[in-house]
DNA sequence: CCTTGACCTTCCAGTCAGTGGAAGGCCTAT
DNA sequence: ATAGGCCTTCCACTGACTGGAAGGTCAAGG
């Protein structure tokens, strides 16, 4: 199967799964014309990997996911550990997020958004006295 | 004011005051030595770009948001636009990272964390019938 | 006067996870 | 033979910094 055929059926652009070649994360084999051939590991890879990024795991955590997947030995205490990670990770930054949500939504708020030149928004980022 | 203490003030790293005067968000002077001087206006740029930061808006934006500040006639619907925008994208941030979260959760919860090798986590990520 | 150490300067490279595009090779159909 | 749609590599760019090297400046202490 060539990069497109690939790339349709993982649900990954064929960029993407060049990069993901390149920094070995799959190892395709080349058929005599050069072309990637992928084989049914190789897609079931790529699609391994299409979750687990579109869930938010880096690069990284992937690697090490795909390794213990492939480790039939592997204990799942060792992913469940990757996966509590990157849910504390998750969990942080929803809170940020909603932070700056609630802030923003305030000034929104409090904003006449006409043609005046006086805007809370602007005083609040711009006040001295909150230095 | 040197660097150092324009970023105490401000409450950003001096390589980061450096890089806003590389892309032009702000213009000190410069003493005999080369030194970078900060004027008080220089400060209060500064401490609105960090503040606009920690919420979130993005470099563009803050160079906007920065010439509607200095612009004594502006609009105030202007800055709101804006403002609207990014709480819009945070709001849809927000969302996505709850989806992650919630579909994490569930398979934290029902993977085992033991020692055996069968893990949840894997085989959703893996699994074939899913594709 | 000399040295030490803290500050400052510029410039280059790297981060993360791709994305865009150029230049060129290959394959199939007409 | 040629058109088009694939495929290849390689290089540069994104955002918003961050790290580090190499070297200049300044104030204090001996």
């Amino acid at each position: 199967m060539n990069i497109g055929q690939a790339a349709a059926q993982a649900g990954l652009p064929a960029k993407t799964i060049r990069y993901y070649e390149d920094i070995g994360l799959v190892k395709p084999r080349r058929d005599a014309n050069g072309y990637r051939a992928f084989a049914e590991t190789d897609i079931h890879k790529l699609t391994f990997l299409a979750r687990a990024r579109a869930l938010g795991f880096s690069i990284e955590d992937c690697r090490d996911l795909l390794a213990l997947w492939e480790d039939t030995d592997r204990a799942s205490s060792d992913v469940r550990q990757i996966a509590k990670e990157h849910l504390q990770r998750i969990e942080t930054k929803i809170a940020d997020l909603q932070d700056m949500r609630d802030t923003l939504k305030d000034l929104v708020r409090d904003c006449a958004g006409d043609d005046r030149p006086d805007c809370p928004i602007l005083n609040r980022l711009g006040d001295q006295a909150l230095t």
